[in-house]
DNA sequence: CGTTTAAAGTGAACGGCGTAAACATAAAGG
DNA sequence: CCTTTATGTTTACGCCGTTCACTTTAAACG
C-alpha cells in the first residue's frame, strides 16, 4: 500500500506529505496547498520536506500521479458498473469530467504537472481503458487512436471550461455535451 | 484606441503595464509575470500599480481580456479568409487551438481569470462567431448551441492537453482531432 | 494668475513563499 | 560501541503581493 521504505527517523514524511496535500486539494476548491503549509500539517520543518523531494514541484507531481491513480480506480468502476460495451465507455466520459469538478483543485495539478512521470507504473491506465473501448468501435488502429484522443479532448474541455466558469457545471449539460452519438449530425 | 482618459501624470501607467504584461507573457513560455516584474519593466514602483488596478487579479484580468480580444480577432480573419461556411468553421476551430500553442502563457491566463469580466464591451465575440456558424448547421436553436459547446468543447480539450504536453502538438494532429465529420462514425 | 486639491507615484515595511547551507540527532550496522 | 548515514532543524536569502504614510505634480478653479 506504501512506497517508500517502511521505518524512518520520524514516520512516514513522505506518504504523511502526500497524505495531507491531497486533504488540503480537496478543502482549497483552488489553487495548491504550497510547501509550507504542508510541512506545518505535518508538524515538520519546511526543510525537512527536501530529504524527500528534490523540490516543490515533485511533490506536487507526487500529488499529481496520486490524482491520476485515483481518476483512472473510478473510471474502471464506474465502466465496469456500467457494464462495459457503449454504456461503459460513456461511464468513462462522464466520470472524467465528474471527478474533475468533485476534485478541482486536484484535477488542475494532474495536468499542470509538466509530465506524467517518464514512465509510471501503470503508464496511463486511464488512456488504455479509453483506447480498449475506441478499439471496438473503429475498425483500424489509427481510427481508434483518433477517436480516443478526440474523446479525450471532448471530455477535457468540458472539464476546464466548467472548472473555469465558462460554461455551467450542470449534470445535465455534461451529458448533452458528452452524447456524441448524433454530434455533427 | 486606448481605453483610459488621455493625459497623465507619467504617461499613460495602466496601457504601459498592460503593453508589458502582454510582452512578458509571450516571452516566457510559462507563467504570467509577477506584478513587481512588470513595473520594474515599465520604470515605476511596485505600488505604483494600485493606483491603476485594484490587486494582482486585476491586472491578469486586464491582460486575459487583452487575449480574448486578440483570439476573437484572429478566429474572424481566419474565417473570413476561408470564405465562411463549413470551410470558416473549420477555421475557426483550426485558429483556437494554434493560437493557444503560439501564445501558452497568455491562452493559459485566459481561461484561469475567474471570470471573462461580467460583461465586457464585446460579450465574448468569438462565442457569437461559433454560435452563428452552428446555427446555419442546426435545424433547431438549442441543438445549435449543443454544436457550439461541443465545438468549443474539443478545440479548448485539444489545445489544453497539448498545452500540458499530453498529446504531441502536431499540426497534423490538430487536423486529425478537428475532423469531426466522421467523429463516432 | 495663483492657490488649492486630488490624482499619481515613492519608500519602507510586513508576512508568506521556495530554497540553500550549516548544523544536530537518531537509527543502523559493522 | 562507535561510526556512518539518513532524517530533521535553524538560520538566512531573495522574491512575491500588499499596506501605509508620505511626496510630487498636474489640473481645476476662483
Amino acid at each position: 500500500m506504501s512506497t517508500s521504505t517502511v521505518t524512518y527517523h520520524h514516520g512516514n514524511l513522505r506518504d504523511a506529505l502526500v497524505a495531507a496535500g491531497l486533504g488540503a486539494l480537496e478543502a482549497s476548491a483552488g489553487k495548491p496547498p504550497s510547501l509550507r503549509e504542508l510541512a506545518r500539517a505535518v508538524g515538520v520543518s519546511p526543510t525537512a520536506v527536501y530529504r524527500h523531494f528534490p523540490d516543490k514541484q515533485a511533490l506536487d507531481a507526487a500529488l499529481a500521479q496520486e490524482g491520476l491513480k485515483l481518476l483512472a480506480t473510478e473510471q474502471q468502476t464506474a465502466a465496469a458498473k456500467a457494464g462495459g460495451g457503449s454504456a461503459g465507455f460513456a461511464e468513462t466520459g462522464r466520470t472524467y469530467v465528474r471527478f474533475a469538478l468533485a476534485h478541482p483543485a486536484l484535477f488542475r495539478l494532474m495536468f499542470t504537472q509538466g509530465r506524467p512521470v517518464p514512465d509510471s507504473d501503470p503508464p496511463d491506465e486511464a488512456r488504455a481503458l479509453l483506447t480498449a473501448y475506441t478499439q471496438a468501435l473503429a475498425d483500424n488502429p489509427e481510427r481508434a487512436e483518433t477517436l480516443a484522443l478526440q474523446a479525450w479532448s471532448i471530455a477535457h474541455g468540458i472539464a476546464m471550461l466548467m472548472l473555469d466558469g465558462r460554461i455551467p457545471a450542470d449534470d445535465a449539460l455534461i451529458d448533452r455535451l458528452l452524447n456524441t452519438e448524433n454530434l455533427f449530425s
